[in-house]
DNA sequence: ACATTAACCCACA
DNA sequence: TGTGGGTTAATGT
């Protein structure tokens, strides 16, 4: 067969766990596909049979609420994708979109659930991810709600900054309407208190250019709301 | 909400 | 292949 599963992130952290004919099932089943910025890789609303690794870039996960678009998180590769979403119900619950050229793999439902039955430390690791992802959302849910709009775009700052792109200094991949989407707050906020940012010497920015000068700063504001 | 700017597409040379 | 114009989305106030 070829090694392409082997190297890829699809089994990542448990491709030691991995047997062989599981990898040659998830081998002859699957497809890697490239996608743009911009594209949309899950739909809300459509069925689907699919789980998705994403192996390369950066996507949002989003879901379209009574009024209007609700950014939900970010994530980075390696991670699977969709997995509540499919193994949960047959319908996509939310959408997922390329926020920079990504490359993602998809892996049927049922050879995905049958590797799951066969290989404990592969669902472990599974079930833990979910877990992370679990807590993270409540987390995240609290802020949303009692942090105000400085408090919470420091968070999106120092996440940019810390988890997703590991520097100081990065581009914007969203737009400020986009962040506002996402932390709960008008786009001409997030331009008020960026804008504010810059001129307290927090951030420097030049247009979605960001370089961050006080980190210590960012992150007292992130606590204190 | 309005003004300005940047990005994009398309026709045309 | 490059340029002008027109349109739209993003940004700043």
């Amino acid at each position: 067969m070829k090694n392409e599963c082997i190297d890829c992130a699809c089994v990542m952290k448990s491709s030691s766990t991995l047997k062989n004919c599981q990898l040659e099932m998830l081998e002859n089943n699957h497809a890697v596909v490239k996608f743009r910025k911009g594209d949309s890789i899950i739909k809300q609303g459509v069925f689907s049979t699919n789980v998705i690794f994403l192996r390369k870039g950066l996507v949002k996960i989003h879901i379209t609420g009574p009024y209007r678009e609700q950014i939900v998180r970010l994530i980075k590769a390696p991670t699977y994708l969709g997995l509540p979403t499919t193994l949960g119900d047959k319908i996509n619950q939310y959408s997922v979109t390329a926020v920079l050229d990504s490359e993602v793999c998809f892996i049927d439902i049922e050879v995905f659930k049958r590797v799951l039955e066969e290989n404990r430390d592969f669902s472990s690791y599974i079930i833990m991810e979910l877990s992370k992802s679990e807590l993270e959302a409540y987390r995240r849910c609290a802020n949303r709600t009692q942090k105000q709009t400085r408090g919470k775009l420091a968070d999106v700052l120092l996440d940019f900054s810390d988890t997703i792109f590991n520097s100081d200094e990065f581009v914007l991949p969203v737009s400020q309407s986009d962040i506002g989407n996402w932390v709960d707050a008008g786009r001409e906020s997030i331009n008020r208190v960026l804008s504010e940012f810059a001129t307290d010497g927090l951030i420097e920015m030049t247009g979605r250019n960001v370089k961050i000068r006080d980190k210590k700063l960012l992150k007292m504001i992130s606590q204190n709301g």
